[in-house]
DNA sequence: TGGTTCGAAACACGCC
DNA sequence: GGCGTGTTTCGAACCA
């Protein structure tokens, strides 16, 4: 192989090795967050509700306004009670 | 390889096409579900909101409420209106 | 006008019916699947393998071409650097 | 007394929050991974492969045994019924 | 910006 | 009834 080609090779593990570790820390992250779930079920929170809340927190405004809008249009246009939520 | 291990062998092989064929016609399924979607996606349906809705229907009545209610607490305790949803 | 107006009711209550009757037949041939497994088992097969190997059986179509692709995949990684060669 | 008094507010949104906070650290890891793949393909080298090859790699942890294991799953699906022989 | 593709998260199932 | 596995679903990232 050339200088040229061994350069490039050498080049591309690098880039590949950061973004793998990179990755690593990533899923360490991840791993901590599951870590405050359990946490969180132990103590007896509803996990899936607090999912749904932190989602709610994340959107935007105006976004989760124009979800339930049009849900609520559907659930009416099926003859459903929305206030059955 | 004995009669015995043979006979063994073809109910096993047989048990597993049977399975395999089942689950061939499952992706069927799952594929026209898919095309549903799409076709309502096209007549400008939301389909998140029409999943949203199927699974409204598919849970017990007061598997829903329950949940509004776990999310209205925790809502409250966090001092988020509900109204906002 | 209400809400209702605003979507096409009846074609979205088709639409909902039909993504929930497939949804139905899917969860039929779920349980035949679940059938075959428990006969299966009743017969003295070990489920978990069999499951196993229809798993691999399903990988294995299309291996090959996949094997070939490896070397394809590093080569086309520094495929742009050779242009520099 | 109102639905608030049932859940130890301070204790909720203290594991929220750390979720939150977990869940931004995350984001910025996979900007930075982002970033690697964009300066990578600013020098010309092919992301979707790279990509490919890091998925590759990462799989082949473990292949080894994953290999041997194939042979096994077969006998281990005809196990119990090799009792009968 | 919208569609597509991909990986990760949520769900459902069977097992223990 | 909880756990682990496998499937399905969802959101994010990339391309056009």
């Amino acid at each position: 192989m050339s200088n040229v080609a061994n350069v490039a090779a050498d080049e591309l593990r690098l880039l590949i090795e950061r973004a793998e570790r990179l990755a690593d820390e990533k899923s360490g992250i991840a791993e901590d967050i599951s870590d405050v779930f359990k946490e969180a079920k132990a103590r007896g929170f509803d996990t899936k509700a607090m999912k749904t809340i932190i989602a709610i927190r994340k959107k935007e405004q105006g976004k989760v306004q124009e979800e339930m809008t049009v849900l609520e249009t559907y659930l009416s246009a099926l003859g459903m009670q929305y206030a059955m939520l």
